[in-house]
DNA sequence: TAGGACAATTTGTCCAAACATATTGAAAAA
DNA sequence: TTTTTCAATATGTTTGGACAAATTGTCCTA
């Protein structure tokens, strides 16, 4: 028997890959879905709400809820701190800062970070290796303009993430995945044949429309990313 | 005046990112908020459900609501379909099929997609151009035992891709994004040099516990991937 | 015929109350 | 002291009812 939010999504879900309803069809109103399963409105609204926010119906006032005809369906998925993901994979972590310096912020930072001519950043370099091998290469710039506190910061025992995350926990994020050829400093430090394809996520982290760090993250050559949905 | 749940969600929201409530802070319960926001249970309840779906408090019934020490925010991002990819760029799509024939599924596909040893698949390998221009290179593997009907089907008008949405439009979806350097096939129809980093994102399809296809696409160098969140 | 006012419909949200369920912590028993 | 039992508590879900808001289609009018 038909009760719970849940079930009904489930129901609802079967009657849309079975076929039932193909894609484009219209569904009954929440009121006769609700006669028919024998509960509240409220508990069909929950459930149809929550396909809808999946991507896999369209709903619209007055209109009424139909199927996506093509089902714009999102992946999600987890943003690795760096830590997490080598010791969810069981292997040891370990952290080592390369340089740190404070610099005036190159064209081409100034230009994705918004900042002004004459902006100093701090410049952190890091690596991150699992099981000893080198796994990630870290190249991070902190706008000094809005965290002054960075510059006195000593991040060769923590990472300047770590450091980040507990200083300016909530933030707006844009991220970017690419590849990227490794150059003779990648290559160098990740133990990899200068050229060799590189997995590459870059951050930008805003807080109040202020730009707070940029940062790029070079994985070792065969990273893979995965994700469901 | 707070009213909706959207105003309670927004004003908690302040609250957290503007330390009256820090991480690992615990937060009154729903009733007493309830009372505070002069508004029913059920209110404040959708407010932070839907904050701790996003991944910023953590909820656990008798304990109650916190919240969350490391903010594990996660990404979400639609699935590009190649042709809207393109056309959304404001670029004029052109689809190309390369190659069509039918194979014994050689062994890392098997493992990939849980084939039997004789089983049967149709390999495509087609080109998605924007504006004139090599944008993606696809490589896909189509399961005959669960598709016989692929077989019959042409591909060189239209995408392997477009007519799966429609013949299996509900599935369950693994995605793995990775870098990788241009093989000889791969820099001809991209147009790029040997060894060029490539971002590539790899997608395996089920229905029913069964394997559908896999596709393996490679994009033009340069390629970015976003998010946003 | 074209445009505007309006009523009907459907989803969106809220409420107050009740019961369900997981979990904790304390009391009771071994 | 350790384990078991149990009640208290906070969130999770459902109900039935109500009103809000958006949108559609119709009818009326110019």
């Amino acid at each position: 028997m038909i009760k719970t939010y849940r079930d009904i999504k489930a129901d609802v879900l079967d009657k849309i890959t079975g076929g039932t309803w193909p894609p484009g069809e219209m569904l009954p109103n929440e009121a006769d879905l609700a006669e028919d399963y024998g509960c509240a409105r409220a508990t069909v609204n929950r459930a149809l709400r929550e396909l809808a926010e999946e991507g896999l119906l369209e709903r619209k006032r007055k209109s009424g809820t139909r199927v996506r005809a093509a089902p714009q369906r999102q992946a999600r998925f987890d943003i690795p701190l760096t830590r997490r993901e080598v010791e969810e994979a069981g292997a040891q972590y370990r952290y080592a800062l390369v340089m740190q310096q404070v610099v005036q912020a190159p064209e081409w930072l100034r230009a994705r970070m918004s900042l002004s001519k004459t902006a100093r950043v701090l410049e952190v370099i890091a690596m991150h290796y699992a099981d000893g091998a080198p796994f990630q290469h870290e190249a991070r710039w902190i706008n000094l303009e809005a965290l002054p506190q960075a510059e006195e910061q000593d991040f060769s025992q923590r990472g300047a993430n770590e450091w980040l995350v507990e200083t300016v926990p909530f933030s707006d994020v844009e991220l970017a995945f690419s590849a990227a050829g490794a150059d003779a400093g990648l290559s160098h430090h990740l133990g990899c044949e200068a050229g060799a394809a590189l997995f590459r996520m870059e951050r930008s982290t805003w807080f109040e429309e202020r730009a707070i760090t940029f940062v790029r993250l070079s994985y070792r050559p065969g990273h893979r990313m995965t994700a469901r949905y």
